[in-house]
DNA sequence: GATGAAATATATTCTAT
DNA sequence: ATAGAATATATTTCATC
């Protein structure tokens, strides 16, 4: 259960599950490491089952799928309640990511996608209602996320 | 091109695979769609080649894969160069996303991954070296992230 | 871990509606 | 644009070393 037991293999896995998570075979990623594939799903078995692959996830262009909007939402929660709401305020309509943020009046940024500003007032609405105060709207020009470059030099053993 | 043409069929079809990319086959979405495989393949070579979906990724628990530290970094560049800086950017070890914002003085949040706050300095350093000055750099305690919900609801048709 | 064979599932192509 | 059928590939599962 410990994230310690990451090595060469693990990274080449990660690495080639994050570039391509659908068309990728266990047998085209044993290529990669020199192992066989069976050895290759052995592994992702465990980094699935341990949490360090938390699922395979289609990246949607928002903005080309009808929901233009991205907004980040800063926002106030008391500290021994923040942590606990994080579930309830990634069940509001429209919300795709929770951060809680270790300095900062701010201490919570909430990320939420729609078709148009009045997709976000419900939002903020909601927050209230679980008591957080939004104190801040920014809206989101352009965004792009790539994987972390940690896992293609595998040459370079983490452990 | 345009980001018109989203029906039930193709939301059903995004919702299926950012909730799972890797482990549903394009006959158990047509199973969902009512439709066939074949109709469903289309849909998403459609789909993947008008660029509405960007790709497939493994979703990483970096906290357990040896990079405990999540750092965001507020950073002020000048509105012209902004958007031309971001492939640069991205290009940083360790940096994970680029978002331009649209109001204030901090312009561009760049969220970075790292091992140790050892790692975030050359990112800085990096940066720098761009002509973007870092104003402010705030650490992420948790972040939890989910597919946007829009799309699993395809009785409301988006056109 | 690795390997090989059997069973399954999946993708491709072409035809038709 | 969708569906169906036939073929070809690919993938997983499992027993084995």
């Amino acid at each position: 259960m410990a994230d310690a037991e990451i090595d060469k293999v693990d990274k080449t896995i990660l690495h080639a599950l994050q570039e391509d998570a659908r068309n990728i075979s266990s047998g085209d990623i044993a290529e990669r490491t020199g192992t066989s594939d069976s050895t290759v799903r052995k592994r992702i078995q465990r980094l699935e089952s341990t949490g360090v692959i938390k699922g395979y996830s289609a990246m949607v262009d928002y903005q080309r799928s009808g929901y233009p909007l991205r907004m980040l939402l800063y926002c106030t929660a008391s500290i021994p309640e923040r942590g606990g709401l994080v579930p309830d305020i990634l069940d509001i309509d429209g919300v795709v990511s929770v951060q809680e943020l270790v300095t900062g009046e701010k201490n919570l940024l909430v990320t939420a996608v729609g078709e148009s500003d009045s997709d976000i007032t419900p939002i903020a609405q909601a927050l209230l209602e679980l008591g957080i105060t939004v104190a801040d709207e920014v809206l989101v020009r352009s965004h792009e996320t790539q994987p972390f470059n940690g896992f293609d030099r595998p040459s370079e053993d983490h452990d």
